[in-house]
DNA sequence: CTCGTCAATATTGTGTACAATAATTGAATA
DNA sequence: TATTCAATTATTGTACACAATATTGACGAG
């Protein structure tokens, strides 16, 4: 792997883990530091994280971490409902008993880092589930596109997810696909995606007011 | 508009074009004195060219105009088979009389640029219309997305297709689909919509010779 | 005491220089 | 004559320096 490669993978790990919540200022230099390399090396990076939306640039002021606007965060869900159901059919047609022991041990990796409340790796392990799942189907330009929906959710859930966002209803459930997977129950399999996914849509709260104007003038108005 | 978004433009349009075939090489330093910046700005816009896969850059070997695999290219079709259909519901609901009048614009500007054989406008004109009507279903995140898939169908096209893979079927027909949208019947509009990429995916012709390893020896044995 | 202006500081934007690498060409040798 | 090796050339990779801009704090006038 490249250097600029590892780099943007550390950044987006912890962009996509809340350790780096949404607003997070990323300074060029402290960056620059941090990892050993000029800015152009960092330059790089961000601009990239900034074409995949996860981080935002302005001119003069630099990047910092995206605060997803709640049309973008239910953007990303829609997307999300329109095609991952979709590609159950081929997910159904490539699925073997290699798949279901690989899986498998993802939904262990999920259960194991809830359970140890290690929020981080309870996030990737979410998310690979998902993404992974999308490279069964063999479409790599959709399983790209799915791979960057996945990450970008959550940072959606980073800004606008309660607590159980991450695991509660996803935990437990994604064993219930690998089993209808196993059964090749297409169908079933697509509408379950559907359903699980729209209910993590539902699990957000919108109320939350953006950070980028907030009404001081109300806030403080007691 | 910035004046990297405004390179950025000039060299996807170039690229969607058809002017900088696949396989073109992009030196660095001549794009820089063409458009009158240092190399740095170059630089990012041909990463960002690169991370939305219409070139390809290669350590210490620099970019080049992407041509996009047989695979690739079946999967951006797919891609765009998957999705595009999906979106008419949504459309329908947001379709009014100003989306009507619109897109008659657009076709008009399409049978325009096909008569007077214009291939470039005719390219953009095509590609135009599926991203915009993109937009009106009112999903952003998707819409981005298939604006890509659009350019890449472009590039795709400038690899496989033949001389009507442009226009052919896809002229006279866009008009069909606004008939359609007119009389609000969405299960219709899916159907063409899903028939007619189908249509455009199979006029491609994927015998044909990659040019990164051209034989000379049979190109000049006569 | 408040408001506005101005200077100081911190940060990013851009160009350029040098190092590193890959392709090409030509010469030397078998 | 063919092949290999070396030198040249062209091109990109990286770091750094300086310019441009935004933010913050201080100072002075009203």
């Amino acid at each position: 792997m490249s250097k600029d490669e590892a780099i943007y993978q550390k950044i987006l790990k912890a962009i996509v883990e809340h350790q780096l919540p949404p607003g997070s200022r990323l300074p060029e230099d402290r960056l620059s530091e941090a990892f050993g390399v000029s800015r152009t090396g960092i330059r790089k990076v961000l601009q990239r994280l900034a074409l995949e939306r996860f981080v935002v640039i302005a001119k003069n002021k630099g990047a910092q971490v995206n605060h997803p606007s709640e049309e973008e965060a239910l953007e990303v869900f829609d997307s999300r409902i329109l095609i991952e159901p979709q590609l159950m059919k081929d997910i159904v047609k490539h699925w073997n008993e290699e798949h279901a022991e690989c899986f498998r041990e993802m939904v262990a990796e999920e259960h194991l880092a809830q359970a140890e409340k290690d929020l981080s790796r309870a996030i990737q392990a979410t998310a690979r589930f998902h993404y992974e799942l999308a490279k069964v189907a063999g479409n790599n330009v959709l399983a790209a596109f799915v791979e960057q929906l996945c990450y970008r959710s959550s940072l959606v859930i980073s800004a606008y997810g309660t607590q159980n966002s991450v695991g509660c209803d996803g935990c437990g459930d994604h064993a219930q696909l690998l089993e209808l997977l196993d059964q090749g129950k297409q169908a079933a399999a697509q509408k379950w995606m559907q359903s699980h996914l729209q209910k993590v849509k539902a699990s957000l709260v919108l109320a939350s007011q953006h950070e980028q104007n907030i009404d001081f003038q109300r806030l403080f108005s007691d």
